[in-house]
DNA sequence: CAGTGGTCTAGACCACTAT
DNA sequence: TAGTGGTCTAGACCACTGT
């Protein structure tokens, strides 16, 4: 699958770590014995430990070594650009998708504001409305916004699914990278209408604007949350001044 | 200041990049030519150029370059374990702090939980509780527990000021990670007191476990914001899969 | 094809931590 | 002092992009 040698390291000692072969509190081998086990050089054995420290497996302590971290702390951190299936998987949820709308549309100008595109420009996009309910109650709508000349063809089948996979297996883009940008809003009338809302009053909005590799902005998806329901964790190291 | 060659190179095209010396859509000289401009060697250049992409200021495209992206329509993401001083300086906001109190408390079963100590162990924690003021209006509530063991003195003077810059140069503890966790609560009794809620019913919670470099942790930080007011910035990339 | 970034190597020297 | 991680080097080969 991946056949980089920093990776297989990384997912290596990441098995390790998660497996419980190595616990929390425990030094891992040093950079020198690492080197040795692998059969690669030290830069490369440092690439993994790289990786490993941003995930937050472990932390390196200069002449020390790198001790393992206690990830149960943190529980699964959300960031990093993963997707609802993803997620949801992971935490085992009793989750369904239904497809509210799925439909064509011109470019308007808030869109194209949106998506950072010319005002004389046009074209159209998909507009696709889900409702994510989880243990019976519909909790987060979302509204995703996907450029019909990079997917020309988006199905409800495939919309139920994960559009993560699709646009990637199938269609070979790499998304690449992402600006969320988390806010408090009213609820608008669909949101009432499609959501289990109960009494609040407010919404828990996360606005995502997503690029492929090649820097192009390719979808906008705007995930509205009940806010009871609503948890956003992230694990953050502070750069060095 | 910092004497790395790596982060000199990265401090150097970022200030570039953020002149408009290099404007975003233009690509950086190759990697060969930075090579040469700095007299360093290519990996020390690829160094710097890794913190540039993971920063949000480039993206590299193999067998193209590192193109230069446009920051301006991340709006400053806040994420990183950055203080609250810090970012409201960068937004030039008309911002004050108020210490509504600051004393020295037992550690009870819900703090030794939040620092995952033993249910054993005792000593004290300073608890410090502060008003954010924006535009004349209480904001946020902060309130902050400090281990007494790691912190021994502290004022109000310091926490009216930024408690990082007093930690990090005046005591030298290396603040190192975080796990920051984003929820919606109802409004406490001391929120309602504290805070400008007008009607809002609702608050966002955002509670973050800090870390030093050594792995222990050391404080514990509830900041509390009316809901109108918050916003939080992410610019995430994907890993490789 | 030439030029770009991506990976990997073997080795050097430095800074920090322990004993 | 020995062992650890942090930085830097010079070079090799590969994979991808453009012409």
């Amino acid at each position: 699958m991946v056949k980089n040698k920093f990776q297989m390291i990384y997912e290596q000692i990441a098995k390790e770590i998660q497996n419980g072969t190595i616990k929390a509190g425990e030094f891992l081998p040093s950079e020198h014995e690492l080197r040795q086990q692998y059969h690669t050089s030290r830069e490369t054995v440092r690439k993994a430990l790289k990786l490993l420290s941003e995930q937050g497996y472990i932390q390196k302590m200069q002449g020390k070594g790198s001790i393992v971290l206690d990830m149960s702390k943190f529980n699964f951190p959300i960031s990093g650009l993963v997707s609802y299936k993803e997620v949801s998987e992971k935490l085992g949820h009793r989750s369904k998708t239904t497809v509210i709308s799925l439909r064509e549309i011109e470019l308007d100008s808030s869109l194209k504001a949106e998506f950072y595109l010319d005002e004389s420009a046009n074209g159209t996009v998909w507009e696709l409305v889900r409702v994510r309910d989880i243990d019976e109650e519909a909790i987060i709508l979302d509204k995703d916004y996907l450029l019909t000349s990079m997917v020309p063809d988006l199905t409800e089948e495939i919309s139920e699914n994960s559009l993560y996979e699709y646009i990637e297996s199938e269609l070979g883009l790499a998304i690449s990278f992402a600006k969320k940008e988390i806010t408090v809003e009213i609820p608008t009338k669909e949101d009432r209408t499609l959501l289990d809302l109960e009494d609040y009053s407010l919404v828990v909005v996360v606005k995502s604007h997503v690029y492929l590799e090649d820097t192009t902005q390719f979808q906008l998806t705007e995930s509205r949350h009940r806010p009871d329901k609503f948890r956003f964790v992230d694990f953050a190291r502070r750069r060095q001044r």
